[in-house]
DNA sequence: CTGAAAGCGCTTACAG
DNA sequence: CTGAAAGCGCTTACAG
C-alpha cells in the first residue's frame, strides 16, 4: 500500500548496518551470512515490520510467486451461481498456495471466452490452475495451445490417455462402479443415467460405464434408452428427469452424473408422485455440502476435494520448479444417505 | 510464463521503429501518440500478443493493480466449508475486478490470525476486500489499526456509526422487519429468534431489532426468552432449535438469523415431529442456493450478493484513486418460499 | 509528438 | 562471509 514510507531494503541496510545486498541475502535465506549478522538484520525487519517488494523481486527474479486459478463454465448463465463442487476445493487450493509461499489470483471465465486472457494470466502467475465442467472436446484444443506455449498448468479432470498436459482427477469409473454395486444390493435393476455420457464429457462417461461395469457383472445391462443427457446443474436434472419420466420406460433407480443432476431429478421425481427411495433409488456424485440437506438426504459418490486442491497445487509446484509430476486419479468413495433406501 | 524468450517493449519499439518510450505511452493509452504511431505499435504489440510485464510497471509506478480478498471465519473448524453466502458474492467481486482491470488475490484467514498475514497482503495490493463472519467487538480493533496504518479497504458487514473504515452491507434492520411482517401477517404470534443478538455481531442484532420493530407495531413482543444465540453454520442452527425446543415454551414461528441456521433448525424440528410450516413457521436470512433445495424450500429474506460484491470493489476503487466514498446499506426483499405457510 | 535517461526495489554474479 | 554494481522491464519527468 501507498504509505507516507514504505521501508525498503536500503532502510533496513542502514539500520542494521550492513549493505543492502546482505539484507536480501538474510530475506531470501541464503546460507552465505554471518549468524550474528542474520540476527542484527532480522531484529531490524521484525521491527520495521519490513516486507519484500514483491514486484522488485519478481521483476529481478523472473518469476512471480504467483498461481493463477482459473474457473470457467460452459455458457454460464449470466449471474449463476458457481458450481458448489469447485467451491468446495477452492479453500484447499489457498491453503496449499499459502504453503508454499504462493499467492492465488482467481478469474472466472467462460468457456467460449478467447482464452486470450488466459495467456494474460500466465504472464502474472508462474502457473495456471484449471477449473471447470464443460466439453471437453471443446477446450482440448486451448489445452494444446498452452502446452505449445510452454505454460505451466494442471487441471481437474478425467486423466485421459492422450491429453494435452497433467490433470488430476478422481476414479470415475471405480465411482461408477460403486454407485451400480450400492443400487443392486439393495436390489435395483433398472437403472437409468442422468447425464452426457460421451467423450464431450468423459468424467460423466467413466461414471457412466462404470455403473455399466457394475450392472454387467450381475448379468445387467445399463439400458441406453434410461439414460438422458445433462450437464451439472439443478435445473437441467430437472429437466432430464422430466425427460426420462415422459419416455415411459420402467426404471427403479437414477444415477445422477452430479449432485446438483440428482438434486433437481428429486425434485421432478416428487412432481410427478414418485417417492425416493420408495418408487425409485437416486445416487448422486460429488458430494457437494447441498447433498446432506436434500430430501431425503442424498446418497453419493464423494470425490476429496480437500486432497485434490492439495495435490493440484502441489503438482503444478512441481512443474514450476522442473520437477518429475504426473496426472494422478484419486479414490472416490460412497457417502450412504437415505435416497437409496436401506443402506 | 518463463518462455524461451518473452517479448518486452524493447522488442516491440524495435520492431515497430519508435523508442520504447513510445510504446510504453501507446499501452498505458497516452494521447500523447500520434495516431499513425499508435497503429503501428500497436500492430506489433498484436502481432507478438505482447503483454506489459506486470511486475515492472507495479514497480515503477509503485501501484500493483491488484486487490486483495479476505476471508476470515470465526474459529473455523478446520476443514468447513467455506460460507456458502461469501461464495456467491465471490464471482460478482471478480467479474467488478475485471471491468476495473484489477487483478484479486484471494487468501482465508482465521479471524484469530495476528492479520500480519493482511499487512502482508497490504503490500502486494492496493487495497483489501474484506468478507467474514465472526465476533465484531473481536475484531474491530484490527480494522482500527488497518485505518492507522493507511491501508485502503472495505468490509462487508454492518454499517456501524463508529466503526473504522467503510463498510457495504445490507439494511438488516429492514430485512428483520420484513420477515416480522410476513409471519405476522400469517398468524404467527410467537416468534423465536436464532442467533446471536447482541453487539458482537451487529448484523444478527439488527435484523433481530427489525423483527422486534414489526411485532411490536402490531402490540406484540420479540419474548427474549424465545432467543437462542447460534453462529451462521447448519450445525449451530440444530443445536439452537433443540436448545429451544428444550426450554418448553410455546413458539409458532422461528426466525433465524441466516438461512444456514434455518436449515439446521429445520432439521431438528423435523426429528422432534414438529412440521414446518404447519405447526411452525421457519424464515432466514441471505437466500443462498441451498434455501431454494431445504425441505419445505425455505422462505427467506435475500441479500443482493451480485450488486453487493461490484459495490465493494466500486467503493475501494474510489478509495484507491483518492475519491469520496461512502458506506452503504443495500436494501433486502422477502423470498416467499414454504416454509411459513401460505405467503 | 518523440526520445534519451533516470529510477522503482530488489537479486545475484563478481570481486575481495 | 560481505559489498559494489549491474540489470530485471517498465513509466515518466525532462528536453527538444
Amino acid at each position: 500500500m501507498r504509505k507516507k514510507s514504505k521501508a525498503t531494503s536500503v532502510d533496513i541496510a542502514h539500520l542494521a548496518g550492513v549493505s543492502q545486498a546482505t539484507v536480501s541475502r538474510v530475506l531470501s535465506g541464503s546460507p552465505l551470512v554471518n549468524a550474528e549478522t542474520r540476527r542484527r538484520v532480522e531484529a531490524v525487519v521484525r521491527e520495521l515490520n519490513y516486507k519484500v517488494d514483491r514486484h522488485a523481486s519478481s521483476l529481478r527474479r523472473q518469476r512471480s510467486g504467483t498461481l493463477a486459478m482459473l474457473l470457467f463454465e460452459d455458457p454460464t448463465p449470466d449471474e449463476s451461481h458457481i458450481n458448489p463442487f469447485f467451491l468446495s476445493m477452492l479453500g484447499s487450493i489457498t491453503r496449499a498456495c499459502a504453503r508454499h509461499g504462493q499467492d492465488l489470483l482467481i478469474s472466472f471465465q467462460q468457456l467460449s471466452d478467447d482464452w486470450a486472457g488466459d495467456y494474460e494470466d500466465s504472464m502474472k502467475a508462474d502457473g495456471l490452475i484449471l477449473l471447470g465442467y464443460g466439453d471437453y472436446l471443446a477446450y482440448q484444443g486451448k489445452l494444446q495451445k498452452l502446452v505449445e506455449q510452454g505454460t505451466r498448468f494442471v487441471r481437474w479432470g478425467a486423466v485421459l490417455p492422450d491429453q494435452p498436459g497433467l490433470s488430476i482427477g478422481c476414479e470415475n469409473l471405480g465411482g461408477g462402479r460403486q454407485a451400480g454395486t450400492h443400487l443392486l444390493a439393495l436390489g435395483r435393476r433398472r437403472v437409468a443415467f442422468l447425464g452426457d455420457a460421451s467423450s464431450h464429457y468423459p468424467e460423466f462417461l467413466d461414471r457412466y460405464l462404470g455403473c455399466e461395469q457394475a450392472l454387467a457383472a450381475a448379468g445387467l445391462t445399463l439400458d441406453r434408452a434410461l439414460q438422458v443427457d445433462a450437464e451439472s446443474a439443478e435445473d437441467a436434472g430437472h429437466a432430464a428427469a422430466c425427460e426420462l419420466l415422459a419416455r415411459g420406460l420402467p426404471f427403479d433407480a437414477i444415477f445422477a452424473a452430479s449432485d446438483l443432476i440428482a438434486i433437481g431429478a428429486m425434485r421432478a421425481l416428487a412432481e410427478h408422485g414418485l417417492r425416493v427411495p420408495e418408487d425409485v433409488s437416486v445416487v448422486g456424485f460429488d458430494d457437494i455440502p447441498m447433498a446432506r440437506f436434500a430430501h431425503p438426504p442424498l446418497t453419493t459418490i464423494f470425490q476429496d476435494t480437500k486432497q485434490a486442491g492439495e495435490l493440484l497445487v502441489d503438482t503444478l509446484m512441481k512443474l514450476i520448479h522442473g520437477e518429475q509430476a504426473h496426472s494422478v486419479r484419486l479414490p472416490t468413495s460412497l457417502v450412504v444417505r437415505k435416497s437409496c433406501g436401506a443402506g
